[in-house]
DNA sequence: GAGGTTATCGCAACTGCCCGCAATAGTGGC
DNA sequence: GCCACTATTGCGGGCAGTTGCGATAACCTC
C-alpha cells in the first residue's frame, strides 16, 4: 500500500504539493523545520505557499507518516515517523542539544501509565535544563 | 530585601510597568498568559505596550521571581516562582490538563543528572500524550 | 472521457511573541 | 534638588505558524 493509496482510502487526495513535502522530508536526513522544507520546495516551485506546507505536515502527521518535536525555541522540528525515536536534552543557557535513548525516559512513561493511565509521548518535547558545563 | 532593592542591586530599575506586571502576577492565582496580564494592565493603563509586558516577564524570570511553562499550545504560561512547582500532563487529543507532583518526575531528573550531568527542569514543559479516556 | 463533489490550494490577514531604535525616565553622585 | 548616565519604554516591523475564504483540481461515477 503506497502513501497515495493510504491517503485515498482515508478520503484524502494525493496532490503535487503533498508529494513535494514528502520528498523534502525524505531528502532531509534528520529533524527539519517547516521553513526549511518550504524554502527547498519554493526553490523549484515558487507558487507553493508556506501555509500549504504547514497544512500538509499536519495532514501527514495525522496519517502517522511524520511527527514533530519541540525543542526550547519557537520552531517546530519535523521528521519521518519511521526514523528512530529519541529524547532531547536542551540547555536553556548555552542552547546545546543532546540526544538521548528512549530507554532513559521509559521508566517515567511506565509510571505515568500506571499511576495516571496516561500514555506519554516523551519524544514530543525536549527536556529543558542546564547542561553539565552550564550547571557548573 | 524588597524586589525593588534586589533589582537595583543588580543594576536594574524599578519602573511603574515592572510594578504593574508584578501586581498582575500577584492577583493571578495560578498560571497566567502574557496576553492576560497585558490586557488587565491595559484596562487601566492603555499606554503600556504588550512588548513591555513580555520584556518584563523575561526580566523578572532572570531575577528568579517568575517562571514559565509550555503546555501543548503556542501560549507561554507564567507563574510566580514562589508557587509550588508541579508537572503537567496534557492530552494531545482532548486537550485535558492534569497537574502531577514533582515527586513523580524526580527519578528521571536524578537519572539525567547522574548519567548526563544534566540538571533537568521537568516543570518547564508539559508531558504530552493521551489521557486515560483518549488512550482507550 | 465528461461531470459533479469536495478536499485542497493560494492568498491575505491574523496570532503570540520578539527585536531594533530613538525617546524617556529611574538612578547614583554631587 | 539637579545632572549625567544608561536601563527601559513605546513603537513599528518581523518571525513562525494559523485561519477563513473563494478558486482550483483530485477523485469517483457513469
Amino acid at each position: 500500500m503506497t502513501v497515495a493509496d493510504d491517503m485515498r482510502a482515508k478520503g484524502m487526495r494525493m496532490t503535487v504539493q503533498r508529494r513535494l513535502v514528502l520528498d523534502a522530508l525524505r531528502r532531509a536526513r534528520h529533524h527539519t523545520t517547516a521553513e526549511e522544507i518550504s524554502r527547498s520546495i519554493r526553490a523549484s516551485y515558487p507558487q507553493i505557499d508556506p501555509s500549504t506546507v504547514y497544512r500538509n505536515l499536519e495532514a501527514l502527521e495525522r496519517l502517522g507518516y511524520v511527527t514533530h518535536t519541540h525543542l526550547d525555541d519557537r520552531v517546530t522540528r519535523w521528521r519521518r515517523a519511521d526514523s528512530r525515536p529519541h529524547g532531547h536534552l536542551v540547555c536553556r543557557k548555552c542552547g546545546s542539544e543532546e540526544e538521548i535513548a528512549m530507554s532513559v525516559l521509559e521508566p517515567l512513561a511506565k509510571r505515568l501509565k500506571g499511576e495516571h493511565g496516561f500514555r506519554a509521548d516523551l519524544a514530543h518535547s525536549a527536556v529543558v535544563g542546564l547542561c553539565r558545563e552550564c550547571a557548573g
